[in-house]
RNA sequence: GGGCCAUUAGCUCAGUUGGCUAGAGCGCACCCCUGAUAAGGGUGAGGUCCCGUGUUCGAGUCACGGAUGGCCCA
């Protein structure tokens, strides 16, 4: 090979070059690796991914290990309503990976099974859209079938997603929760949790999505702009409440001078739901708040909330200066009073509650227990501790149907068979003709919605069956205090949800899912459910799954129950109905603790697992329902850590959406750069907090990963004639560059392990990044590839530098398993096996096999750090001074120079004079260095820069000799070895080996 | 509307209990090398530490208020 035309400065010896056609590049020791620059990530993770596969080497991982020392990492089920997985699932799964792999390599036994989630209302709405005709037209069994292969359809296209992931789990048994047998157990579990109590049947206020014909979780409603009405409604007094009948204070003697003042007078509520009013029980007021009672031309005497009393005088369309306030009253003074309903033949107690605000209205809230929380908790408030309640409770009325239309019970003959919202036009012209009116009109105000079908939706009170939580809330809250949240404010969260959560609504009115297993007697309704029904529902549901339950009659069910049982139950002579709701999703994956966890116990060992990781969403979901369960089952948290992520973002920060256009899809990422720049994405970004993820994001990772891979490349390359058995030079006899190397990968290694350890996989991409980048690129490749290309192959500070590099790749190669799997696995295949680093006979068919690197003290020289920072400062010093004559074209490469250090500090002067000048002019890659105490004399013909900083002097001049055709350094001893006229002494040598 | 969290260079992150001129790597610009080559080396330019007010000798750091974004709730 020729070189390329040289520039002005090589015109100095332009006759040696000429003389001489000799190529010394053939004997120089240039890098020799199949291993590609490029990663081909496409096809060549793919087949590493198949490498890992044929081999087993997530089994041989497992059967390696010690299952008494374990770490198990739970896995929460992803939902299966689409066979694609979103970019938040693939950090989620990522992140799990990178645990689990870690831990691994830390020596513990660390199983992953992988879950899904099959069954619930998403996937069963995806199905039926795809029913010509409506759900109605199949049977329910033919509609559970279909969810079941819609289900698993999908389970099939996100498992190849998780896999290329290169996500290391038991893909042969992953957990489904549509599973004959986890259904089975969930049936078990539910007989449990009702057998200790915690169920019971109410009537209560739910979200209720009348087109879905659903009860929906919190969890499931989502508020969106709506337009209201909002009415201002009279409720005239009919009765005062008789003596001692009211709150204690109340004076009896004041009272009675007052009344005359609200002889006549009316209540005025504002209501932005007039279908509500059917279903009016009651008016709630607060005990603290000052009512006024006013006089007014067009409506008579009216009570509100003095502090309300402007807005909503100005409401009606009158000045405050036009109204006569007659008299006021303190909350607690108006309790117990009664109105009459507006145009129903009924009475509204007042009742007092803490939930009446001022924000809006007139401090007198239309209270309807049947149709929202608020009121239904302060009439069963009042139905317990009031004399007058206890023995006529106020009902729980709702008087509309599953499909949102309204009953007889609503007693209002124009509104039978209608549908809830346009029930609100006709109270209102009831309420017009009853002249209770006071004042209508609409406003657009943020309400609640399903999330599925985005319809608004109601609060609706039905029988459900609830978990009683207050029977368990402090046990709940103590569990919470035993578990390590990752991060800390986690705890604070989930605490904060259990201690104010309502109860647990677990009835759901839809086919696809776990039935709760419960019978009614048809004739007296009572309920039949005991251990021996449960245990024999277990063992068939293991067998045949839920489907059983759609299948067959009460009677078939129970038919293989024991003579004398049924006989006790009367089954055979009263008739039975199966309860027809299925169990709330959130309690399928809440008892994979159970399910899965306890049920593969062999493998997965006892509760609490190690871990639970997922989204911070889950502490609202998962992580609240797998604990409520567990501590109804077991009186303790299922985990003992749970690490949280928070959501991915686009680049600026902003939610991603479809119509934003700014979504960022795995698949994508994966096409065009690999998993791997994917996993380290992930792990470079602070998942502690929402993280951000977009082209530019990306193309930096991508960065990365080439300067990585080229780095292990240049080591490789550099290692191709080396045995670590034959050619492992010892500690004492490297180079202090060597030793100084050694140290900081020992530096790096503390760091790196430190991170992994407190979960902090950005400190890692830092340091690896750093390491790569300065410590091996810019600093120990650059300074010693002179020798390794340069010096005989066997030369001792080759071989000691080779020592180094192999350091280095034994170090780096497994700590790159957990982050960059594939990588690591394509390097690990390129080596030769005298290079693969295993001990005590381990496999050595992966990579990911490897233990995690151990520190090695010996390697620890921290004096070494303190004259390399002063050395490395001065090499900034050196450069700096070598732009100038860069600049000006006196020079290009650094060897073309020498330099000569100046300083009267004594240490420094110290330190130079012990590191020596040819090491200096190494470390610099200069040729030549000169140490001195005074500036020397300058040659004036010549080209000089000088540079001062820190108490240093560098002057930079010409290389004063000649170049050495083989080295391209410029060496007094070129010439000087018989029949090498071109080349140093030590390149002289160099030839001859070869 | 309420609660929690976040905000340091174009990007990803450092910045101890308040204390030198706020750092690193990448990216970018320019230069060099052509024996790591769709590589490699060097130099350099980038910051209203989200904004405001306060506490203090001194605030990226502490307090209060606000903005923006996110999560949860109503």
């Amino acid at each position: 090979m020729n070189r390329t035309t040289k520039k002005g400065h090589r015109m100095q010896e332009p006759s040696v070059q000429e003389a001489n056609p000799v190529n010394y590049k053939e004997t120089l020791n240039l890098p020799q690796t199949a291993f590609k620059m490029k990663a081909g990530a496409a096809t060549r993770e793919v087949e590493i991914e198949a490498h890992w596969e044929e081999h087993q080497v997530y089994e041989t991982m497992l059967a390696a290990s010690d299952k008494a020392h374990a770490f198990v990492l739970h896995d929460g089920p992803p939902y299966l309503s689409s066979d694609k997985i979103h970019i938040g699932t693939a950090l989620n799964k990522i992140l799990k990976d990178i645990v689990t792999r870690y831990k691994s390599q830390q020596g513990f036994y660390t199983p992953y099974v992988p879950g899904y989630d099959g069954h619930g209302l998403p996937i069963e709405n995806a199905v039926v859209k795809n029913i010509k005709g409506g759900r109605h037209v199949i049977t329910e069994t033919e509609l559970r079938k279909r969810c079941r292969e819609f289900a698993l359809a999908n389970l099939k296209g996100q498992e190849v997603n998780f896999k290329r992931l290169g996500i290391w789990g038991d893909w042969a048994h992953p957990y489904i929760s549509i599973d004959a047998e986890f259904e089975a157990t969930q049936i078990r579990v539910f007989g449990e949790i009702y057998d200790k109590g915690f169920v019971y049947k109410g009537l209560k206020p739910v979200y209720w999505c009348p087109s879905c014909e659903t009860a929906l979780a919190d969890a499931e409603v989502e508020y969106a702009d709506h337009v209201s009405h909002s009415i201002y409604v009279k409720f005239p007094i009919v009765q005062f409440p008789g003596a001692g009948k009211g709150e204690e204070a109340l004076n009896v003697e004041e009272m009675d001078k007052r009344v005359p003042l609200l002889d006549g007078a009316s209540f005025v509520i504002w209501t932005t739901t007039p279908w509500t009013l059917p279903a009016n029980l009651a008016l709630a007021i607060h005990a603290a708040f000052v009512y006024v009672v006013i006089e007014t031309a067009d409506h008579g005497k009216l009570i509100v909330a003095e502090d309300l009393l402007e807005t909503f005088v100005s409401t009606i369309g009158l000045e405050l200066a036009q109204v006569n306030v007659l008299g006021k009253f303190c909350g607690t003074e108006l309790a117990l009073i009664k109105t009459r309903h507006p145009f129903i033949d009924r009475e509204s107690p007042v009742l007092l509650g803490e939930h009446v605000t001022l924000d809006a209205g007139t401090g007198v809230v239309h209270t309807a227990p049947g149709h929202g929380m608020e009121d239904y908790l302060v009439v069963q408030e009042y139905n317990r501790k009031e004399p007058v309640f206890q023995e006529t409770p106020i009902e729980i009325l709702s008087p509309v149907d599953n499909a949102g239309k309204f009953t007889d019970e609503a007693r209002v003959p124009e509104l039978l068979g209608v549908f809830y919202s346009k029930g609100n036009e006709i109270v209102l012209q009831i309420l017009q003709d009853r002249g209770a009116l006071i004042q209508s009109s609409k406003f657009s105000h943020s309400y609640p919605h399903c999330w599925r079908c985005q319809n608004p939706v109601i609060y609706r009170a039905t029988e459900q069956w609830f978990i009683d939580i207050n029977q368990f809330r402090a046990d709940a809250l103590a569990a919470i205090d035993t578990v390590n949240w990752l991060p800390e404010r986690g705890r604070n969260r989930i605490f904060s949800m259990v201690e104010g959560r309502g109860d647990w609504c677990l009835s759901r009115q839809r086919v696809w899912g776990v039935p709760i297993p419960i019978f009614y007697y048809q004739d007296t309704r009572e309920v039949l459910i005991t251990p021996e029904i449960i245990a024999h529902l277990y063992e068939r549901f293991k067998v045949h799954s839920s489907d059983l339950w759609w299948e067959e009659t009460p009677e078939q069910l129970l038919a293989g129950l024991p003579e004398a049982l049924k006989q006790q139950y009367g089954i055979g002579q009263r008739l039975l109905e199966k309860e027809m709701d299925i169990m709330d999703v959130w309690f399928d994956s809440g008892i994979t603790h159970t399910a899965v966890v306890k049920a593969r116990q062999d493998e997965l060992g006892d509760l609490p697992v190690a871990m639970y990781l997922e989204g911070s969403d889950q502490h609202r979901g998962w992580f609240q329902s797998s604990l409520l369960t567990s501590v109804m089952l077991y009186g303790k948290a299922p985990y003992q850590n749970v690490m949280t992520h928070g959501f991915v973002l686009d680049e600026s920060g902003r939610k991603m959406s479809k119509s934003l256009g700014n979504v960022v899809d795995p698949n994508t990422v994966i096409r065009e750069y690999g998993a791997d720049v994917l996993r380290l994405w992930v792990a470079s970004v602070d998942y502690t907090n929402d993280v951000r993820i977009g082209k530019g994001t990306l193309h930096q990772m991508a960065e990365i990963y080439k300067k990585v891979r080229n780095t292990v490349r240049f080591i490789l390359g550099n290692l191709y004639d080396f045995d670590p058995a034959q050619h492992r030079v010892p500690y004492a006899q490297l180079s202090t560059l060597d030793r100084y190397s050694l140290h900081r990968l020992q530096h790096i290694l503390g760091n790196i392990t430190e991170a992994f350890e407190k979960w902090e996989f950005y400190r890692y991409c830092h340091e690896i990044q750093y390491l790569c980048m300065a410590d091996l690129s810019a600093l120990y490749f650059d300074v010693t590839k002179d020798i390794l290309y340069s010096d005989a192959p066997n030369a001792p500070r080759r071989r000691a530098v080779q020592t180094v590099l192999y350091e280095f790749l034994s170090t780096i190669l497994p700590v790159l398993v957990p982050v960059t799997p594939h990588l690591a696995e394509d390097i690990w295949l390129s080596l030769p096996e005298a290079q693969r680093m295993c001990t005590n006979g381990q496999s050595s068919v992966s990579a990911a096999l490897l233990p995690w690197p151990q520190p090695n003290p010996e390697h620890v020289h921290p004096a070494l750090v303190q004259s390399f920072d002063t050395l490395l400062s001065i090499k900034e010093t050196v450069n700096q001074a070598l732009e100038v004559p860069r600049s000006e074209g006196h020079i290009g490469k650094s060897l073309q120079a020498q330099v000569t250090l100046v300083t009267q500090d004594a240490d420094k002067f110290a330190l130079l004079q012990q590191t020596g000048e040819d090491e200096l002019a190494t470390l610099f890659v200069t040729s030549g260095v000169t140490v001195a105490q005074q500036a020397p004399q300058l040659d004036a013909s010549q080209w000089h820069t000088r540079l001062e900083s820190n108490g240093i002097q560098v002057i930079a001049t010409p290389a004063s000799f000649p170049e050495c055709a083989r080295c391209w350094k410029y060496e007094p001893t070129v010439g000087q070895t018989a029949g090498h006229p071109l080349l140093c002494a030590r390149c002289s040598e160099a030839v001859k080996a070869h």
